[in-house]
RNA sequence: GGAGAAGUAGCGAAGUGGCCGUAACGCGCCGCACUCGAAAUGCGGUUGUCCAGCAAUGGGCACGUGGGUUCGAAUCCCACCUUCUCCGCCA
């Protein structure tokens, strides 16, 4: 959500802010009815301030004996008005809030304008693996180990499902062990929240309205409109820990990290070069969260990126870092980092972590607010996230990145502790 | 799944149709006084939000949420949410 004050003072450099995310607005029409509503709301007031005067004063009147019944009528009919205005001022407020609803985060201003083609990378790390023999395909890989049964998981749950089997699930309980490990040195606070969500989660995130239909939605008993939903990254589950608080100032930043499977229906988007792992209906990811002050925010986001990036490079694999257009960035968040890990059956680099900053939007959608220590007043807070990681591209990177010519897998150095010293898994 | 109880400020809690929502009382917190200092005590302060206004200020709304009854609702009625207790079932 963005601030309205600000669109009702500056217009212009709101909409040319949404239109570098490709976002065309004309705010014209939403001011001028923004005039209406906030006239509306002022009579209704005043006919509400006369309606509480003329009340207190009846118990008075009745006391002495006045004849009241002309005083009641009157009241009759201003309580009629004043129902009347208030059911207009909630079409207004209704029609209003949910274009407000509606338009995207503005982006930073160090944030390029246009789509994916504008994206800046900003590091390289590490090499491209060469291979003196030709590398194989992860889904060959991990089939011909045993790490992955995609064919039973689809049995299960159908296309997009798959099974870790034997090393291939304590190789992903590894990576999260270390993962967690990692954030908790770090003095992030672990969180286990539940899958399931109420509707509101959704809105404060900035999903819904726009992306009910990426997510599984639950409906309950005889309900027409789905009521739950399956959240789709833990990240929906942290933004609305303080949903509607006023937190305590001393403790931000607030900095949270969560385990959950990510459920995502992502209807049509999966692509034939895309077969294996790395676009599931379900996978695991760790995801870290920021409550900030807005002087803060900055700071916190470069955090959250050197942390997932670290990680990354800590189990030795070759990736980018880019900062991502205005275009690319979700539509909710005001900067974007993307650490894409380089997947060489792919020949190309995938999204491991995005690193974002929503700036006060979810908090205005969430009422998430703080006490600032100069004015006393609450302000919005600063939300901020990361995946730290999703091991759903980690995990076929690590099995390219690490094959060997024989078919076996070396296991990240990182990762060995985790297994119990095993150091390589068997073709 | 069944039965019952409860939701009021940071916390506890009073209020059962108008004299009660900057909401009694208690705790906490902040300031001041007393003190060498502290404790104790005393005095004062301590919700959020919206509208108008440069401001001072004035006004509206909020007693879990949403409706309803009424001239008037924390209070009466309906639905929903949450929590607690008991019973049943259960990993």
């Amino acid at each position: 959500m963005l601030d309205i004050n600000l669109i009702r003072n500056h217009p212009e450099f709101v909409a040319g802010k949404l239109s570098h995310k490709g976002f065309e607005v004309d705010f014209t029409a939403f001011l001028e009815q923004d005039r209406q509503r906030r006239q509306l709301i002022k009579q209704t007031e005043d006919l509400k301030a006369e309606k509480n005067k003329t009340s207190a004063l009846i118990p008075k009147m009745k006391k002495e004996g006045t004849d009241i019944a002309s005083v009641l009528a009157d009241m009759k009919k201003i309580s009629d008005a004043v129902r009347e205005g208030d059911e207009q001022l909630a079409l207004l407020e209704q029609k209003q809030n949910s274009f407000l609803a509606s338009l995207p985060n503005l982006p930073a201003d160090d944030v390029p304008a246009g789509g994916k083609e504008n994206n800046q990378v900003i590091k390289i790390s590490g090499e491209k693996p060469s291979f003196s023999f030709s590398p194989r395909h992860h889904v060959d890989l991990v089939e011909a180990t045993g790490l992955i049964d995609y064919a039973r998981g689809a049995k299960l749950g159908g296309s997009g499902f798959w099974i870790y089997t034997g090393d291939g699930a304590r190789l992903e309980w590894a990576l999260l062990n270390f993962f967690i490990a990692e954030h908790l040195q770090d003095g992030y606070q672990m969180l286990l929240p539940p899958h399931i969500l109420n509707y509101s989660c959704g809105y404060t995130a900035g999903q819904f309205p726009k992306f009910e239909e990426d997510v599984f939605q639950l409906k309950r008993d005889d309900k027409e409109s789905f009521t739950h939903f399956i959240l789709p990254t833990a990240e929906t589950a942290l933004v609305n820990l303080h949903r509607d608080e006023i937190i305590d100032t001393d403790r931000l930043p607030l900095k949270y990290f969560a385990f959950t499977p990510c459920y995502r229906k992502e209807a049509g988007s999966y692509r034939a070069e895309e077969r294996g792992m790395i676009r599931g209906h379900q996978f695991n990811k760790i995801e870290l969260f920021q409550y900030t002050e807005p002087d803060h925010s900055e700071a916190a986001l470069e955090e959250l990126v050197h942390k997932a990036a670290n990680l990354v490079e800590k189990l030795g694999l070759h990736y980018r870092l880019s900062k991502l257009a205005a275009g690319d960035c979700s539509a909710f968040m005001r900067k974007t980092y993307d650490i894409e890990v380089w997947i060489p059956s792919m020949n190309d680099y995938k999204e491991v972590s995005s690193a974002s900053s929503a700036g006060d939007y979810q908090a205005r959608r969430g009422n998430i607010r703080y006490r600032d220590k100069v004015t006393g007043k609450p302000a919005f807070a600063h939300t901020l996230n990361a995946s730290g990681l999703a091991t759903s591209r980690i995990f076929p990177a690590i099995v390219e990145q690490y094959q060997q010519e024989d078919g076996s897998i070396l296991i990240p150095e990182v990762l060995q502790p985790w297994m119990g010293g095993q150091r390589i898994i068997n073709a």
